[in-house]
RNA sequence: GUGGGUGUAGCUCAGUUGGCAGAGCACCAGGUUGUGGCCCUGGGGGCCGAGGGUUCAAGCCCCUUCACUCACCCCA
C-alpha cells in the first residue's frame, strides 16, 4: 500500500492488452496508406491557444476538461484533449495545405483529458485520427467515411451503427439556432430540465441531445435542421448521402447528431456501439471548413475523424500471445556445474538462427520445467540436465508430438 | 464537480446474530528415482485498503480517510 501507485484515470497495458493496441496500429498504417494517407506524429504538448481556439472556448472539453499548467518560462501549455488542432498546427506551420489540393494525414497516440473516469473513459485515452486537407468537396467527406468503415471492418469489430447529420454553415446555422431558441421559448419551457434551460440560450443544439425524458419528449417535435440549412449546405449533404448509399454503407441520419466541439461544420457523423457501456460512441468526426483559418493558415477546409482505441479494444477479439519456438530448460540441478551458462549461450545461438524463446536462470525438475514450457505454449523445449551438460549434448523435445532427440550443443555453432 | 457500489492470498471471490482467516485458479513439492497437459495428495503464502473508536473479543458495528469501480455531466 506504500508503493506508488498509477495516477487516477491512466492505465498501464500489459502484453495482453498492448497487442490489441499494436494491432490496431498496423490496421490503421495499412488501411489508410491505402487511401493515400500518411502518419503525421505532433507532440502531446502545444500551446494552451491552440486548443482554446480550435476546439471553442465555450466547450466542456477546454472549460473544464484540460490538463494545463504553467512551464518554467511560465507559457500556459496543455497536453493535447483531442488530435485535430494539432495536426492542423504542425501542417499549416510546415505549410503543407495547399487550397484545392488534397493533403492526407493519419496520427495516432494518447489524448488527455481531465475528466472522471468510467467505463470507456480514461483521463489518459487514445484515438486514431485521420485528415483530409483542402478538399470541401463531399467527395472527400465520404472517402473519410468509407476509410473509417474500412478500418473498422479490418478489426473484425461488427454491429456498428454510423449515424449521420449535417450541421450547417456558418451562413445557415444562426438560423437554426433562433428557430429553435424560440421553438423552446413558446413551449411551456418549464419542462425543460435544469441544464437544458440553461442551454436553449447558450447552444440550443445541445438541448436535442438531452437525455432526459422529459426533454427528449419536447425535443421530438422541434424543427430538424435539415428545414433550415442553406441551399448550399443541403446540396453537400444529399451528395454525400447518395455517394455513401452507392458505395453501399448502411447508415441512419440522426437530425439529433451534435457534436462536442465548436469547429464541425456541415457533414457531421458518429460511429456507436451498444456493447461498450453507458458510453457509446466509438468514432465521430466531420468537416470543419474555416477551422484552419482560424488557427492562422491558408482558407482550406478539411474534413476528418477520432476513433477511440480503448473503446475499440472493447469490441475486438483479443490478439493472442504468439508461441515461443522454445524454451529453454535447465534441469541440472548440481551446483557450479556451468549448465546454466552454457543454456544462456545456446538460447543465444537459437535466437541468432532466428528462433524465439526463453531461456531458465535457474535450475528445476523435469516436471515443473517441462509444465512451464507446456505453458507458455513453446513449440520446443530443448532440455539441458545433468547427463546431457556432462556430454555437451542437449535434448529437444517436440513438446506437441512429445517425441524427443539428443543433440551435440557444437551442432549449433 | 455530484451520486451509487466495492476494497480479504499473486488472480477471481466466499466469510452467518461479532467468537481460531477460507475456497477455486496460479505457484512449489510428492504420487511417477529425468519428461508437460488429465487425475490424486501435501505445502508455502494474509497489517482482512489505511487511521481512530465501541467491545472480554472486530474482516464483520461506529467515525474518518484513501483507492478502485459504475453512473450523471460530456465525449473517443
Amino acid at each position: 500500500m506504500s508503493s506508488i501507485q498509477k495516477i487516477k484515470g491512466f492505465a498501464d497495458l500489459f502484453p495482453e492488452d498492448s497487442r490489441s493496441f499494436t494491432h490496431m496500429e498496423a490496421q490503421a498504417r495499412a488501411v489508410f496508406g491505402r487511401y493515400g494517407f500518411g502518419e503525421l506524429r505532433t507532440p502531446l504538448l502545444e500551446r494552451t491557444e491552440l486548443f482554446a481556439k480550435g476546439i471553442g472556448e465555450d466547450t466542456d472539453v477546454v472549460g473544464k476538461e484540460m490538463y494545463t499548467f504553467t512551464d518554467r518560462g511560465d507559457r500556459s501549455l496543455t497536453l493535447r484533449p483531442e488530435a485535430t488542432a494539432g495536426v492542423l498546427r504542425a501542417a499549416i506551420e510546415s505549410s503543407a495545405i495547399e487550397p484545392g489540393r488534397a493533403t492526407r494525414l493519419y496520427t495516432f497516440g494518447p489524448m488527455f483529458r481531465y475528466e472522471r473516469p468510467q467505463k470507456g473513459r480514461m483521463r489518459q485515452f487514445h484515438q486514431v485520427n485521420a485528415e483530409l486537407l483542402g478538399s470541401a468537396e463531399p467527395q472527400a467527406d465520404v472517402e473519410v467515411i468509407l476509410m473509417l468503415e474500412d478500418f473498422l471492418s479490418s478489426l473484425g469489430i461488427a454491429d456498428l451503427c454510423f449515424e449521420l447529420n449535417s450541421l450547417g454553415c456558418r451562413e445557415c446555422r444562426p438560423g437554426y439556432r433562433a428557430a429553435l431558441t424560440a421553438y423552446f421559448e413558446a413551449l411551456d419551457h418549464a419542462k425543460l430540465c435544469e441544464d437544458c434551460r440553461r442551454r436553449m440560450h447558450t447552444n440550443p443544439l445541445r438541448v436535442l441531445d438531452c437525455k432526459v425524458p422529459a426533454c427528449k419528449a419536447l425535443v421530438a417535435d422541434a424543427p430538424v435542421i435539415g428545414e433550415h440549412t442553406c441551399q448550399g449546405c443541403r446540396g453537400h449533404f444529399a451528395a454525400v448521402l447518395s455517394l455513401v448509399d452507392r458505395a453501399g454503407l448502411k447508415y441512419t441520419l440522426n437530425p439529433r447528431l451534435v457534436r462536442g466541439l465548436d469547429y464541425y461544420q456541415r457533414t457531421t457523423f458518429e460511429v456507436t456501439s451498444g456493447a461498450i457501456g453507458s458510453q457509446t460512441a466509438v468514432a465521430g468526426g466531420g468537416r470543419y471548413d474555416g477551422l484552419v483559418k482560424l488557427l492562422g493558415g491558408p482558407d482550406a477546409p478539411g474534413v476528418g475523424f477520432a476513433c477511440g482505441m480503448e473503446r475499440l479494444a472493447m469490441l475486438m477479439d483479443k490478439p493472442e500471445a504468439p508461441c515461443p519456438d522454445f524454451f529453454l530448460a535447465v534441469t541440472d540441478t548440481r551446483e557450479g556445474t556451468g549448465a546454466l551458462d552454457a543454456a544462456l549461450l545456446l538460447a543465444h545461438k537459437l535466437r541468432a538462427r532466428g528462433l524465439s524463446g526463453e531461456c531458465d536462470y535457474q535450475a528445476g525438475s523435469m516436471k515443473s520445467r517441462l509444465r512451464h514450457a507446456g505453458r507458455i505454449k513453446a513449440k520446443k523445449c530443448y532440455i539441458l540436465g545433468a547427463e546431457e551438460f556432462d556430454a555437451g549434448q542437449v535434448t529437444v523435445k517436440d513438446m506437441e508430438e512429445g517425441d524427443q532427440l539428443r543433440l551435440d550443443i557444437s551442432a549449433f555453432d
